[in-house]
DNA sequence: CGGAATGTTGATATGCCTCAACTAAAGTGG
DNA sequence: CCACTTTAGTTGAGGCATATCAACATTCCG
């Protein structure tokens, strides 16, 4: 497994240009490890952390609690990504982070993050950006969930994760990991279990995707790119990859 | 009319904390102001901009336009608020944004911000928030267009747009502005025209809100609270309005 | 092998959409 | 200032997508 601070540069430098001191200095960022089990919390709605996460293995989640006690996932996180970035700024949390699987993150101060800040502003812009582009797919996920039909909705969010998988260089040729029950489909994209189940068969029916064992397996991606009104502009990547 | 960079500070203090010397560099940055009609765009999807805009008067929404023409708003904007601080590490902007109702806005310059934020980190960081709870915001609305029936879809949407505009110290006792059409409603929360209307109708009847003439009235804040399941903590202001 | 979690299927209900006609309000030009 | 036009809002009928409830099948896992 590649070293924590690698796997955060990998990802800074798909949006940013990092220098050479810029690299050392986070390289130099102090941090902890945590292995998780699938369903653990990481942070909960109104915690107050002191860390930020970046994702080392597995895939981890944001999400609300609705009153009735329904959740609605807000964003799906993989190797590479800081899911609460957002923590840095933000004393008291408005959302949960968990373990989607079993998973392993690495936490780092934030205290550390804010002197790198003042050391080496550009590092600091590139977690900025991060969080800039975080926001862009939170759009993205309005428009998705409120704007297009179920078989659609879920179209473009596989396109999405996938997407970001192979921006993330973890995912094979025409697969990547994508560890979610249908339950928890439902509750990223906004729709019943039972109408997810019939929706994914009829995606699948047409040939263009497939989704078992936890992995997404897209074998036509045009045609899910049309379905989906799929384009990854919002996700600010500097080389956009050919599918 | 107060001076554009006391409104920007005004808004920033609602969450930060911010030095003499942030105050007098903030007041120190150059701006153009610029006036808007309704529907004027000020920003296009595509575009690069090199400068993010300040909200001096009126309102203005971002918004994504979907293949079949429909569009989808992500967000409204208030004397105070800037739109799109999120330009300033984004290059080629995912949305556009418009003025909904006859507005004027200040634009900052890109390069005068970077160089606000060498000089005087805490107020970078003070709009880096800003863009934080920004981001907060589109979450919130991920769950309520994802997960909640239209009525309490749009009492949420009134609540929170009610709290910001007292947050910001532009409404009036128990009602603000608020200059959408049905239409808009409509692609604000993700329904139709006929749909926006009946619900409308409906919360009228109940008698804890109505809203005409571009003016939202808030009669019972309580029971809007409640059918919205309306929770000011994702806003993260410091000292959150008494209602 | 047995139990729990996950996924499939069917029947029924319903919230919201679409289409369409109509009414009301708000601009616009003579 | 009124007639005209345009835009915004209301209402109704009918249909469809998705929800809900419930039974059953399957897979996973200890």
């Amino acid at each position: 497994m590649p070293h924590p601070h690698d796997i955060l540069i990998r990802k800074l430098q798909a949006h940013s240009d990092l220098g050479g001191a810029d690299l050392k200095a986070i390289r130099a960022l102090p941090h902890t490890s945590r292995s998780l089990s699938a369903n653990d919390d990481i942070v909960r709605q109104g915690d107050r952390p002191t860390t930020s996460v970046v994702v080392l293995h597995g895939v981890v989640a944001r999400y609300h609690t609705l009153r009735s006690g329904r959740r609605q996932y807000l964003s799906l996180h993989i190797t590479g990504d800081m899911p609460d970035a957002q923590t840095l700024f933000i004393e008291r949390l408005d959302h949960g982070v968990c373990a989607i699987d079993k998973s392993e993150v690495a936490l780092i101060p934030h205290a550390a993050i804010l002197a790198l800040f003042q050391e080496r502003p550009a590092a600091g812009f590139a977690i900025w950006r991060e969080t800039l582009i975080d926001a862009a797919i939170f759009r993205e996920a309005i428009t998705n969930n409120s704007g297009r039909p179920l078989q659609a909705r879920l179209a473009h969010f596989f396109c999405e994760q996938y997407y970001r998988a192979r921006a993330n260089g973890i995912a094979k040729p025409g697969s990547c990991r994508l560890p979610l029950s249908q339950t928890q489909l439902g509750e990223v994209v906004g729709a019943s279990l039972p109408s997810v189940s019939r929706a994914l068969q009829a995606l699948r029916r047409t040939g263009m995707m497939d989704l078992r064992g936890g992995q997404l397996h897209v074998h036509d991606w045009r045609r899910m790119v049309e379905l989906g009104e799929f384009d990854p502009g919002y996700l600010h990547l500097r080389r956009p990859s050919r599918l």
